[in-house]
RNA sequence: GGAGUCGUAGUUCAGUUUGGUUAGAACGCCUGACUGUCACUCAGGAGGUCGCGAGUUCGAGUCUCGUCGAUUCCGCCA
């Protein structure tokens, strides 16, 4: 098909311009007729431009009027100095004089308007994606999205990394999500998996000497989607040889310094911060705290303080080896009605109920429990806390386990409700110091805590031959989470490489050896042949972008995201097959 | 797997509390008028399986149950 092609785009003409005779290419966003004048405000990736359509020339503007919205058409003519600029448009002081131009495509009318402030909802934008990415605001987060490849790509190069395929179709191994599976024709009945981190390949690339290696990868997880989660997502991968976890963190932090720089022109401060995972917990109540927090919140915990208040409540949580802490509202105005909010929160979070002390601006204090606990420990409660006039402190009790994560998530309602987050700040932390393990009662057995490849600390290696499970429990691991904001944006670990430890660590899973070489052979066999001590850490992509557009959810950072029940609603999928591919595969449904 | 919210014109919503005449508005669409608009303006018009299926009722957009879809949270996500 001849056409005429664009000499420019429609985000670049100004006053320079004038004079030039030029073709623009584009989509037809907005049409306003006013009878004896007609413009077009023509669209495309970079920009808008005005074109302009005289009634002179009757032929020119009788096919003009009869344009509509989403038309594709190839339009030349004169850049000509606007009477009535537009200051709201980069290209707002000019407007082409059309001499003609040509439909390159007409469109039916969009089930919703193009327009930056979109109107229609989600599902009806996901089902016409293409018409919802021709926004510049989803445009825009995916020319973010891609600047950010080539900072990962530029950023590892110096470093001397490698950039290495791993598999998409792989084994599937036990441990962690839910694998997706994909049979196989030539094996009928046996089955690969999708990977969900390539985590067995890039060791094995360190065992074979490749030494740095990092992959911009999609990894694939079935389990149940979240705003900040798809079925399909993508990360930054690296592994490193001979390195410590300090080193991981040297590079990491360089990589993220260079992309705030370059994409925000902001400096961040490194190194980053960096505290255990029982702080965390502990004054934080979550092991990816938000530190954006006015105040910060802090949770304290109290229960030594209360040792024998005479208050039954607290008497048995102690009693029972349970923890009292409380967390301080400064300066909020908080009704009965917030209160009662707050109590059915945290019942839904599993706790009984929560207490509080409310100090008035006066310095009168009202407490439910104050008839319980006395003047005294109200008071004393109050200067452990540093609570002043106006201050409202919230005091749960129960079992620890539930306590500090109920606080925690009382921490963010509490900042949201009150809006006392700073959206200007980006806050980096890493967590260190994890559990290897944690005991699953329903499967009545230990799972690992992040990965079964993570390296015990030195101090606790001994720990792996104990059957005490408070001692398994307590072994630290030698792995790290980068938190920023309150979202977990990366993992990793320093990982083990010798083949004794990992047997030992496998047997505690609950794997026999027999399984382990089964599942994990290959990998057991490559530590025999000399592998190098090593590391590495992985960060969402996705989710990197989208804090970076300041988005909550990484739907609109991916070009085609699927529903929260992992659907894609544009090519309506997943979907049946043909009786003759399921055949094929020797695969027959069942009626559930 | 569990809980909440939502589903009415092409789109976004009102109407559902308290069942009752012909289901409304805005944007979009169609027709006409208009020579400086940029949310153009003005006049007129078309457009509805009230997600789907049962039930209650003389009568259901409205009440009940089921189901499907979207979305948020819990479980889950090494």
């Amino acid at each position: 098909m001849n056409f005429n092609k664009r000499t420019h785009n429609c985000g670049e003409l100004n006053l320079s311009a004038v004079g030039e005779t030029i073709t623009l290419n584009g989509w037809v966003a907005k049409k306003r007729d006013l009878g004896g004048i007609l413009f077009i405000d023509l669209r495309d990736r970079y920009g808008i431009t005005q074109l302009k359509i005289n009634p002179d020339n009757k032929n020119l503007y009788d096919s003009g009027i009869k344009l509509g919205n989403e038309f594709v058409i190839s339009a030349t003519g004169k850049v000509i100095k606007r009477e009535s600029i537009n200051k709201y448009l980069p290209t707002g002081e000019i407007e082409i004089e059309v001499t003609n131009f040509e439909i390159l495509n007409e469109s039916e009318t969009p089930p919703f308007n193009v327009e930056e402030d979109v109107k229609a909802s989600d599902d009806l934008r996901l089902q016409y994606r293409y018409l919802d990415m021709r926004r510049h605001t989803l445009t825009d987060n995916l020319i973010l999205r891609n600047n950010v490849y080539h900072i990962v790509h530029e950023y590892f190069k110096n470093f001397g990394f490698l950039e290495i395929e791993t598999p998409i179709l792989m084994k599937s191994t036990p441990e962690g999500a839910r694998d997706y599976l994909v049979p196989s024709r030539v094996h009928k009945g046996k089955f690969y998996a999708l990977p969900q981190s390539p985590q067995t390949y890039k060791q094995i690339l360190m065992v074979a000497g490749l030494d740095k290696y990092v992959q911009i990868c999609k990894c694939f997880r079935d389990e149940d989607l979240r705003a900040d989660r798809q079925p399909e997502f993508t990360q930054i991968d690296l592994e490193m040889s001979f390195v410590t976890q300090e080193d991981i963190f040297q590079i990491s932090e360089g990589f993220f310094r260079q992309v705030w720089k370059e994409i925000m022109n902001i400096d961040i401060p490194t190194p980053f911060r960096i505290m255990t995972y029982n702080d965390a917990i502990q004054t934080y109540g979550s092991d990816k705290p938000d530190l954006r927090i006015k105040g910060e919140m802090k949770i304290h915990t109290i229960t030594e303080s209360l040792l024998n208040s005479g208050f039954k409540v607290f008497d048995d949580v102690i009693t029972s080896k349970g923890t009292i802490a409380a967390i301080k509202l400064e300066k909020q105005e908080v009704t009965r009605k917030s209160i009662d909010g707050i109590t059915d929160f945290v019942k839904k979070l599993g706790l009984g109920g929560i207490a509080y002390i409310k100090i008035a601006k006066d310095g009168a204090v009202t407490s439910p429990i104050q008839k319980f606990l006395g003047e005294e420990k109200i008071k004393e409660i109050i200067s452990n806390l540093q609570a002043e006039p106006g201050d409202t402190i919230f005091i749960l009790s129960g079992d620890t386990k539930k306590v500090y994560p109920a606080l925690g998530n009382l921490r963010l309602k509490l900042a949201e409700d009150f809006k006392l987050i700073d959206e200007s700040k980006y806050e980096f932390l890493w967590i260190i110091d994890f559990p290897l393990f944690h005991y699953e009662e329903e499967e009545n057995r230990y799972v690992g805590e992040h990965h079964i490849f993570t390296m015990p600390k030195d101090e606790f290696l001994r720990l792996l031959d104990s059957t005490s499970r408070e001692e398994i429990e307590s072994i630290r691991a030698n792995c790290y989470d980068l938190v920023l904001n309150g979202t977990e944006l990366g993992s990793g670990s320093i990982r083990i490489h010798k083949p004794g430890i990992q047997k030992k660590v496998f047997n505690i899973i609950g794997l026999t050896d027999e399984e382990a070489k089964e599942k994990f052979g290959f990998l057991l066999e490559a530590f025999q042949y000399g592998a190098p001590p090593h590391g590495g850490v992985a960060f969402g992509f996705d989710r990197l972008v989208a804090i970076l557009c300041g988005l909550k959810s990484i739907r609109d950072v991916i070009a085609f995201p699927k529903s929260v029940s992992a659907s894609s609603l544009m090519d309506n999928c997943p979907n049946i097959v043909e009786d003759k591919q399921l055949k094929e595969l020797g695969i027959s449904i069942t009626k559930s």
